[in-house]
DNA sequence: CACTATAGGTTCCATTCGGAACTGTTGTAA
DNA sequence: TTACAACAGTTCCGAATGGAACCTATAGTG
């Protein structure tokens, strides 16, 4: 039935495809792309990256106009005020016109404010106005509990494991990123 | 200096920011952003889901002029044959006008077949044609080499665990995914 | 049987996106 | 100091994107 690819240890989840959560929500496909391919780890960080932020940042497109990578850098700003855009940039790999345009919007709205580096006038430091603080507090909320519906998948011990494994690829990721 | 949310064990990573290799790739925001908010899970995944994917699949355009969801297609129907455009929808999250563009582009430059499915008049069933299989067998070994030089950061118990973690999230996605 | 609702795909169009060129600033090397 | 390369940001413009309307076929309902 095209799933002859999956181990012994897989088939289990899949014994009756109808039964399975991921089978009825996404599709025959979904099982055989997520356990059966050679690419399968990156697929599956790419599917829950994918369904977890995408629907999300619809909603606060919609309830509170901001964009995704309007978000990205009032957060961001949230976290480490006085950046330039180059610094987020760098963190979002989003190319510098989006963040340019992105930061202009946001000075509009008032949620942001660039001051001229004086010390080194090619670059602008970014901040939150309180408006933009202001925002920021209310849309956090929404992730975070998306994230803990997620995260919550797993238990204390899990959730610790899951996060030494993640952050050592990261530390590690400097030796391939380049690489194609 | 910005790192006060630090926990204990992670202090030791950016004890000299200069040394650490996340710092000098992507800039200070990095340490914050990856380890030090609320939002760090999710940001972690998608940190790696973004800087793996967006980079190897510039190369694939510019040497095979395959786009991102053309290569999802050709993927897509190389595991599993006899699809409907629906299913890819399903699975990868794209809206289904994205598809149908890139399944006509596919069809175009010879990678795939389309064919009415009688049974139910509405669909139309996707295969790869000698052409789709043999460019699917090229490209794959890219994005392969790509994802074992990122899982390597792990040994082989680690790699089971990670994979063990994130099926469990995955699993636990229909209880989630809609709430926003 | 009608008659409506839904499903799979395509087309249309406004918006977004990102590469490339441009402006102004700083570092550097002769 | 004076060229010249590199850097931070902005602007321009063609290409990609995705929502919505649309077309045809099937499913569901009285």
């Amino acid at each position: 039935m095209g799933y002859k690819r999956l181990s012994q240890q897989e088939v289990t989840i899949v014994a009756n495809p109808k039964k399975n959560v991921l089978f009825e929500r996404f599709g025959p496909l979904s099982v055989v792309m997520l356990n059966g391919t050679e690419l399968s780890p990156i697929w599956r960080i790419s599917f829950v990256a994918n369904f977890f932020t995408v629907p999300i940042y619809k909603t606060i497109q919609e309830r509170f106009s901001i964009s995704r990578p309007e978000f990205v850098i009032l957060f961001s700003l949230s976290q480490q005020p006085n950046l330039a855009a180059r610094d987020i940039c760098l963190v979002t790999g989003l190319p510098k016109n989006s963040i340019s345009r992105a930061v202009s919007t946001l000075i509009q709205a008032g949620y942001v404010n660039r001051v001229e580096n004086s010390a080194n006038k090619r670059e602008k430091k970014l901040s939150l106005s309180a408006d933009g603080q202001a925002i920021v507090k209310k849309i956090v909320p929404l992730l975070e509990s998306r994230q803990t519906a997620m995260y919550d998948a797993l238990d204390d011990t899990e959730k610790q494991l899951f996060k030494k494994l993640i952050t050592k690829m990261i530390a590690h990721m400097p030796s391939w990123i380049d690489k194609n």
